[in-house]
RNA sequence: GGCCAGGUAGCUCAGUUGGUACGAGCGUCCGCCUGAAAAGCGGAAGGUCGUCGGUUCGACCCCGACCCUGGCCA
């Protein structure tokens, strides 16, 4: 039962060698479905601004975990954990070998590791919440330090979120919060990780045209159609990369081509943060986006380590 | 051609009555990340202060010439 995992920064190409390495499986006597772990493609409707793959795209490959999300609902990893287990189980119970797709170092690991995800409350967490909006990230910093020395030595002073989620940890579980992520072991045992590698000029190029041929592709009037579902009061779906500055432009704090600006700008820290992150993991396998065997070389790496015949 | 404003970090700009550039935001590079990860928090590297000359113990800051940019007037 093995799962296949495509992983690169945004732009990279990932949604397109997906479908394309599944069909060629299918071909091979192995189909193979993809499972969505992008934290953003989970909306419905977020699709311009996600550069979510269309129907005619997915070329008759059966996608899970696209569009399960409502734009009003906070998305979690927690949450994207248990969808994705299941789908993989799913797809395994077909006899599918499940292709996950992510450009997010973390929802990828929730997936594949043993990462176990304490609980959370709404009380609990607002009250953290509001202690920090009074006292501030200096003094919620000095509390954890008595409560948990270890989590205060790992988490910066300034860091008032990261604080919140560990000070809510402790009172939930009574337990130290653990503020290192632990190490790269998956929990499945046939796990080939493949990422695509872009050199970072050529990425930014890439970013800069994709938001443009979103926004002519009626990124704002996209956004526009969510505010009434709720986008711009979600604590998730409205911090989207470029939904955020589509939002700010419609309500008149940004000038259209400063949010055209400022999603470009935003995207390629994001990309370079998750490709930094995607590197630290020795597992994956890179190849170069750009190599005319990509196809063949990624199928040749899921069947180097495929689940035997 | 004349007048005015300006030429300081890759970009946008602060700054000093003349005493080693105190810079900031953005970008770049790097680190952290366990229920907001398209989020959040940090660190580092970058500057012959337009050019040439003068005044001065000492000039990025004063003087002169020149070059460049923007604006106004001819």
């Amino acid at each position: 039962m093995s799962v296949l995992v495509i992983v690169g920064p945004t732009a990279s190409g990932k949604s397109a060698l997906a479908v394309e390495l599944c069909l060629r499986m299918g071909a091979a006597g192995r189909p193979a479905e993809v499972v969505n772990a992008d934290s953003m493609q989970l909306y419905r409707g977020m699709d311009v601004g996600t550069a979510k793959i269309t129907e005619p795209e997915r070329r008759g490959v059966r996608h899970h975990l696209l569009d399960v999300l409502d734009v009003s609902e906070p998305g979690s990893v927690a949450e994207f954990q248990r969808l994705a287990r299941a789908a993989i189980a799913d797809c395994h119970a077909r006899g599918m070998t499940p292709v996950v797709v992510g450009g997010s170092s973390l929802y990828v690991r929730a997936v594949i590791d043993r990462l176990d995800f304490p609980g959370t409350d709404a009380d609990v967490r607002g009250r953290w919440e509001a202690e920090l909006a009074a006292r501030g990230a200096e003094a919620l910093h000095a509390l954890l330090a008595e409560r948990d020395p270890d989590a205060a030595a790992q988490i910066l002073p300034s860091n008032g979120r990261r604080i919140v989620r560990a000070l809510e940890v402790i009172e939930l579980t009574g337990e130290p919060f653990a503020a290192t992520l632990p190490p790269f072991e998956s929990i499945y045992p046939e796990v080939v990780l493949t990422g695509l590698d872009v050199p970072r000029d050529v990425l930014d190029a890439r970013i800069a045209e994709r938001v443009d041929h979103m926004i002519a592709a009626g990124f704002l009037d996209e956004v526009r159609s969510l505010v009434p579902h709720g986008l711009a009061g979600s604590p998730t779906a409205s911090r989207a990369l470029g939904y955020r500055q589509m939002l700010e432009c419609l309500d008149g704090s940004l000038a259209a081509d400063e949010a055209r600006e400022a999603t470009i700008a935003g995207t390629r820290a994001f990309a370079r943060r998750q490709d930094r992150l995607f590197r630290k993991d020795p597992r994956i396998h890179w190849l170069a986006y750009d190599s005319p065997t990509l196809a063949d070389d990624a199928l040749a790496l899921a069947e180097a380590s495929g689940e035997p015949a």
